[in-house]
DNA sequence: TCACCGTGGCGAGCATTTACGACGTCGCGA
DNA sequence: TCGCGACGTCGTAAATGCTCGCCACGGTGA
């Protein structure tokens, strides 16, 4: 590949002239550009990335790292955080960890030894070693549900609480008392290892739940390890096994829901007429799934955004080391109805009756 | 950030041995390596990455564009690809066109900019400059479904073919004669661009077609723009609406198919019962779809192996200029089933005589 | 004539790697 | 015991491709 030097010999100018017309500056005079300019053609040149960020001694390069870019909501959240971070003049590079702490840590490393001028982990894993780096580097890092944040780090909190509160307050308005919430863990956890969404999720189910005790709702939870939909299935039939009691069901994510529909589906259940299901994340096929699927909506364009203003101005020094909240909310579709009777019949449990049904006003 | 000087002053030696420590090699007295790995581990010390590429001259570092990251099957072969490529001791960069042609020429020069040691392009836009640009560079590379190869181009062509005379086979034999092809263009498409997996895939289903002429099949073709699932049920809705004949339909791709499933629910028909449907691209959500969808398989894991171990031969100079193969494969589920004469009654249609069922055998 | 401005060259970094060479130590043979 | 060569260990310096501050040069206007 041509060098600057290559180019400069041919346009008979100097490398510092070359490199003045690559980066469009306007100190050069028109008949000299062109001359430049031609060469850069005729030699296909490109400037060595490598050279240049050494040189300038800063890159203009954002960072991101996700759990699993095949999940099609963080392949949506990174599109809406390219288009952003593009928009404001920085390239993104973007790693994976397959929810593996070492892969993290990996991750993070090489991102450092990019010199990143702004770090965002969006993982469901998180080590001790990982926050130590970042720290001792002064990164400007923004994480997603990591509750710490330092001078350099802000937390972006995602109001699982609010979009579950939601979700539940629907759930008991149409008489639902019994509501099950399947819970799955990706295939390669270390189960000792807190996955921070996955927890974060299931105790803001529990904490809502008990803001509903004077509604008599009773909680459930299974958990399945796998991929999303498989898990799903296999929790669902996992919970009639263990003769679980419930009406409804909420899934911790919309792969997992797919699941759950299926596993339903399978048992001969009809939804939402003999059990309601709600989702977790709105995903595009919500829409188009039979019946389409009642889910709690994480904005992805808004937290795209977030993350990169979050990010820029800790980079600016300002306003570093906050927590931001991102809002959820409910998009109420086909998945859940009212509660009627006869679907008890349908669980093929006992007739214990679980009181009338709430007004619906 | 600390750099290899502050290093190698704490560690009182020279650059070059913390170079030698850092990069793992046995020449150097253990006392000696102690110290310089606690001087690193002290500082947090990352090489600069620039730097380094810069010294070493060469990269090992893979790129890999595709038109959309947000899209499943684009991010199941981004992992595959990046495992693969990790194995074999290269690094992955990616790179996202939104199916536009500029933000592909973009992504081309920043990759050579990068000066990645090989290159992968998996796009459905394709322009004569990005060939020219990649021709000049001699940088190795990949394409999926570009026809061309070079001296330093291998192309990977996936045999549409094979997947849709499958398809097309099996729904003969199934007795369906009248057989729709949904097709859909994203947004940000110049119409007069072609696409290519898009018209490979037309361009398949119309030659296999014409060999099944004397089983008296007759095609079908509906086009709309915009996202897969949206698109794909407006298409099947234009299909009424200009009153074309079928019995089955064959998705251009998978989230189409998601459309169209949703398009024929809301219209009240059965599937299979009434209409047959046939996907493209098996993805993971085909088998908790209701009812789960018989689909086109090509297997992203075994793309994922091809690509990086064509783009590794084309680097060493060996095998350069191939064009392989990928197989496809029908996944048959039960979106489709043999055809009946009470389904004409639904399309509402004249009940003009479609020949009698095929033996099934 | 002088000051100033537009233009473009010069050279010093930027952080790292690597070839090469210096230095010291050790062993062995005379 | 001395000397020489080999080897192990580490430092020196060049090279990588580019940017940017500074300066020189020539032309223009006052």
């Amino acid at each position: 590949m041509a060098s600057i030097y290559d180019v400069a010999k041919l346009a008979r100018v100097s490398t510092a002239t070359v490199s003045a017309v690559a980066n469009g500056q306007d100190k050069v005079e028109p008949r000299t550009r062109r001359r430049v300019l031609a060469a850069i053609k005729k030699l296909h040149y490109q400037p060595n990335l490598y050279a240049r960020n050494l040189a300038r001694g800063k890159t203009c390069l954002l960072g991101l790292i996700v759990s699993d870019i095949a999940n099609p909501f963080f392949g949506e959240v990174t599109q809406s955080i390219r288009q952003e971070a593009q928009a404001c003049g920085y390239e993104l590079s973007l790693a994976s960890t397959q929810f593996s702490g070492e892969d993290l840590v990996l991750a993070v490393k090489r991102m450092l030894g990019m010199r990143v001028t702004g770090l965002a982990i969006m993982t469901t894993e998180m080590t001790a070693e990982v926050l130590e780096i970042l720290q001792a580097s002064k990164t400007p890092a923004v994480f997603e549900d990591v509750g710490t944040v330092s001078e350099t780090i802000s937390n972006i909190r995602i109001d699982y609480d609010g979009g579950i509160f939601k979700a539940v307050r629907y759930l008991v308005d149409l008489g639902h008392r019994r509501i099950l919430f399947v819970r799955t863990y990706p295939e390669s956890t270390e189960q000792e290892r807190p996955l921070l969404s996955i927890s974060l999720r299931t105790q803001a189910f529990l904490k809502v739940v008990k803001q509903f005790e004077s509604s008599r709702v009773e909680p459930e939870i299974v958990s399945y390890t796998g991929p999303g939909p498989k898990a799903g299935q296999l929790a669902i039939q996992k919970a009639f096994d263990e003769r679980k009691e419930f009406t409804a069901a909420i899934a911790i994510a919309d792969p997992v829901a797919l699941g759950v529909l299926h596993g339903l589906h399978r048992r001969g259940l009809r939804i939402p007429e003999d059990i309601s299901v709600v989702g977790f994340d709105n995903s595009y096929l919500c829409e188009y799934l039979h019946p389409p699927l009642t889910s709690v909506d994480i904005p992805r364009g808004r937290l795209g955004k977030m993350v990169v203003d979050c990010l820029i101005s800790n980079i600016e020094g300002k306003h570093a080391g906050r927590e931001l909240v991102l809002e959820t909310n409910l998009v109420v579709r086909e998945s859940a109805t009212c509660l009627i009777e006869t679907s008890r019949a349908h669980l093929g449990r006992s007739g214990k009756s679980l009181g009338r049904p709430l007004d619906l006003r």
